[in-house]
DNA sequence: AAATCAATTGGAAGCGCTTCCATTTTGAGG
DNA sequence: CCTCAAAATGGAAGCGCTTCCAATTGATTT
């Protein structure tokens, strides 16, 4: 336990130069000699130095305000434990940085929502985004909202969006891909896949997976059923319906978020099927909601709380910090899967 | 959109006082005249002003660091909505009035569990506490806190933690009545009861409505076949497996909480029960787990995420604010039953 | 009525940081 | 070498608030 924290003046002292260049080198200001500044960085790491985002926040700078957008469709409560981890997450580095967060759910179907995440930026002043998907692939909103002067940080972009901004996320694709792989050595052939919404490119991503899994492992990736559901309880259910009505349906299913997968789960139970039995079924993000279901479910583990965490921790970095040009970064954490009991091998069929 | 916040001064000057005294009278210092202190509250009212968290936090003062105690039982994750939804309100309200969170989840069965919370006020210099059940009601634990010159609220308080500290939650023993009468009004005679573990007081309360109700209907209150989990599914289903293979079990299962409900429906889906049919389930909180099941779950609602941000603006309440003694208030928020499809008449007994 | 003391109130010094502005250095060009 | 703008650096003024300490007030005491 330090007993008293280095300030600026004690990096300043150590470095031998003025606080102000101690505070131009920090923030990325310009009219630094090289020399100079890593003369500084130097002292800042010996003292181990972190501002005092209290203390920068009164002196100067702007709103500090950052705004976390997700897309919420209106069946869509904007209570899922989606959006719940994120925000957690962005909360928890908006207190430590000393950031406001504000939070804002804009129905994704409204042919205004541009407009009204805009909005956002002029009447709260907010200096930095966070864009979810499927906000986090919309190249020509990332670029409107930069105009405004503020700057972007997008969650699980899912290829188009890490071009024109700092992203954070997992490899989606792998993530699809290991899941399949998991299917395949327990002898599945036949799969579905409940996809997202469109536009949602990294669900999209980690159908690409599942499909470079099964061409890998010789089946035509063609042959899977693809469907699309809004990520929602429901429509995993209805989606489901539809498939288990089909004359040869799948014995493995793949849905692209947990929900899904518990409606589809519920909706195999109705029909009197057995899981994994009958039907393996697969989920996606690893919320609570997938061990406690029955049977808990074989997922893929998305760290949400980390990934909104390390994009506000991104955010501020752009937004204090040096060159802020072009050079986009994505930063990707790791994913895992998490095998329960909603997958096992198919049951021979008996007829 | 006002260009400018009114600081301290402007109060002061307002006031026609100095700004030492406006910064005694928010801070509840002594020494202030009654009719200054109301010449300055009329100036705060006037100018709507608001301390600004940073600034205040920068000039002085202790370490603004508040922390959010739960109990884990090492089988329940800590990564239950419960606990996201109550750190999410906390972190709102730190957010929103200058004040660090720390969250902790203590093992509810250590024999050392109240060192550990102890520990954390020394060694963090944390100077509020919020603590929820079973902590709420540890009169011992909660005065010893108060000695380390920790501030205290309690969340969801049964009973004995009202008299020794503010509390925020909602009417516990209502919650339960309602969702009894909600049953008894749907034909139900004959009732379970899944509590909480020993000494989670507002479970226990829960289970006094419900024995309201049924004094009221004329029922015997000690008909009810009572049993303790652990709010976990795992524990919700087991102990329902053992409900069902008595000889007479109930047409109607309250729990005390959803995850131990959605356990209980698991377990009656297993065994080939209809539910609503055989058997209604109720739950208790509102999670997302209520409405991702089948059926959906009917339950009580109970607004955890404005508890936790209530329990915060009341602790920097007292930590900022006037008489610290006693005086202790409970801030009781509104709960309400939320019908779904668990819950319907009881079938007409075929034998 | 002078002296004493506690209750009030005001003055002023920072908390750690950004930023405007003045000052010093540097490096061309003359 | 000298001049002068551009680049690099330092000085100092706050941001809005708490708090130590000195000053003022009014009530008590002898």
């Amino acid at each position: 336990m330090t007993l008293k924290k280095p300030t600026i003046d004690d990096v300043a002292d150590r470095a031998g130069v003025a606080r102000t260049t101690v505070s131009r080198v920090l923030n990325g200001g310009p009219n630094v000699r090289e020399e100079v500044r890593q003369r500084v960085l130097k002292a800042v790491e010996a003292l181990n130095y972190r501002v005092n985002p209290q203390a920068r926040s009164l002196a100067g700078g702007g709103s500090r305000i950052l705004t976390l957008v997700f897309a919420s469709d209106l069946e869509s409560e904007p209570n899922s434990f989606y959006a719940s981890a994120l925000e957690l997450g962005a909360l928890r580095g908006c207190l430590a940085l000393g950031y406001q967060l504000l939070t804002h759910h804009v129905p994704q179907q409204s042919p205004d929502r541009r407009g009204q995440i805009l909005d956002l930026i002029g009447s709260h002043k907010c200096q930095g985004m966070i864009l979810t998907p499927p906000f986090a692939d919309d190249v020509v909103l990332i670029e409107e909202v930069r105009r405004l002067g503020c700057r972007v940080v997008t969650i699980s972009p899912g290829g188009a969006g890490r071009d024109v901004a700092d992203g954070v996320g997992i490899d989606d694709e792998a993530g699809g891909y290991d899941i399949a792989r998991h299917l395949l050595t327990l002898g599945h052939r036949r799969f579905a896949y409940i996809g997202g919404i469109e536009g949602h490119l990294s669900a999209a991503r980690r159908q690409d997976g599942l499909s470079r899994a099964l061409r890998e492992a010789g089946l035509d990736p063609d042959s899977v059923e693809l469907l699309r559901g809004d990520f929602t309880f429901r429509s995993g259910g209805i989606l489901t319906a539809q498939l288990l009505d089909a004359p040869c349906p799948p014995t493995a299913l793949v849905c692209a978020n947990d929900d899904m997968a518990a409606g589809a789960l519920s909706i195999a139970h109705g029909r009197g099927l057995d899981v994994p039995g009958d039907l393996s079924i697969t989920g996606f993000d690893d919320t609570p909601v997938s061990a406690i279901i029955w049977p808990p479910l074989t997922t893929v583990h998305q760290p949400l709380k980390e990934m909104a965490h390390d994009a506000v921790a991104a955010l501020v970095e752009r937004l204090s910090g040096a060159a802020g040009g072009l050079g986009w970064h994505f930063h990707n954490l790791p994913h895992a899967v998490v095998v329960r009991e909603s997958t096992g091998s198919p049951r021979p069929k008996p007829a």
